[in-house]
DNA sequence: TATTGTTATACTCTATAACTATA
DNA sequence: TATAGTTATAGAGTATAACAATA
């Protein structure tokens, strides 16, 4: 029985690395965050800390909670590029009044600068990268990305 | 002007983490590679582990260098799960007569049959997640990293 | 001189738990 | 007793360079 090289790897029970699809996931979004790295080191932020400031230049201020939930970074990681960014001058941090447990983070003006400079490299770089894509596999990839979102769960573990 | 909120993000130059492609892939990577990880755990392998022992599954006795090429790791990391296995007892190396720098790596019996325990259920479990994908956009998506790989460089830096 | 592979070191990430302060 | 967020610590992963053996 024949079979084309672009079938998937299970129909006959053949394990191939180069062929099974979370390591092409894991190996491509390597690259992708490589290069999209290379954008935000240049004005000295690193991948968490870009995440951060891409929340809340989007959204304004916002408690580091919400930024826990649209980064998908855990509140550690989420607390440590919050002091990063405290210290570089890009954010602010004030107790919300309603509830003095809670952290309003907003950026500065210095930060929204960044965030303005920085945004539209990293979308040229995203546009870049699916330049080669019809318009038609971009809203497959979509969907796609929808189905397989909802089907890999974001992990068993996290109690907290 | 309307836009659906199935739009790609720099249509209006706004940036929305959650629509950033780099993002999404890195968020759905990190979920597969735990997936996986949860699964080849059971039997003691490590990410890396797992990948040369699958490397070796398939292609048998070939050099370090070639498990280089094929897992996307460096050669440190590569080295560093070699010596890993060995010491488990799931590889053998033994140096190449035709070129005495080169190890020519291969799995033992035990190696083997690990590597035949582990491979169906790392196979089912990527036809668990893909369980929701049409067979067209099955090859649509084939199609899509093809093009993604092609267009997002492995890094300009890596001179060695 | 170049190549194959190993070792060393430092740095970043990740995971977990313990902690403070509020509620 | 629960929640928001911080701090501590250990482990895994990553990057770089220096090195030994061989070609």
């Amino acid at each position: 029985m024949k079979r084309s090289s672009r079938d998937t790897d299970a129909a006959d029970g053949t394990f191939v690395l180069e062929r099974f699809l979370p390591f092409r996931f894991s190996v491509l979004s390597n690259r992708m965050t490589r290069a999209i790295g290379r954008i935000t080191r240049r004005v000295g932020l690193s991948a968490p800390e870009w995440r951060a400031v891409a929340v809340l230049g989007r959204y304004g201020a916002v408690t580091a909670n919400t930024v826990v939930e649209r980064t998908a970074m855990d509140k550690v990681r989420v607390s440590r590029a919050v002091a990063r960014l405290l210290k570089s001058g890009l954010i602010t941090r004030r107790s919300d009044p309603s509830d003095r447990r809670r952290a309003i983070l907003d950026l500065t003006v210095a930060g929204r600068s960044i965030f303005r400079q920085v945004a539209p490299l990293t979308l040229a770089a995203e546009a870049e990268m699916l330049a080669d894509l019809s318009a038609e596999d971009r809203a497959t990839l979509l969907r796609t990305f929808d189905k397989l979102e909802a089907r890999v769960p974001p992990d068993p573990h996290p109690i907290d």
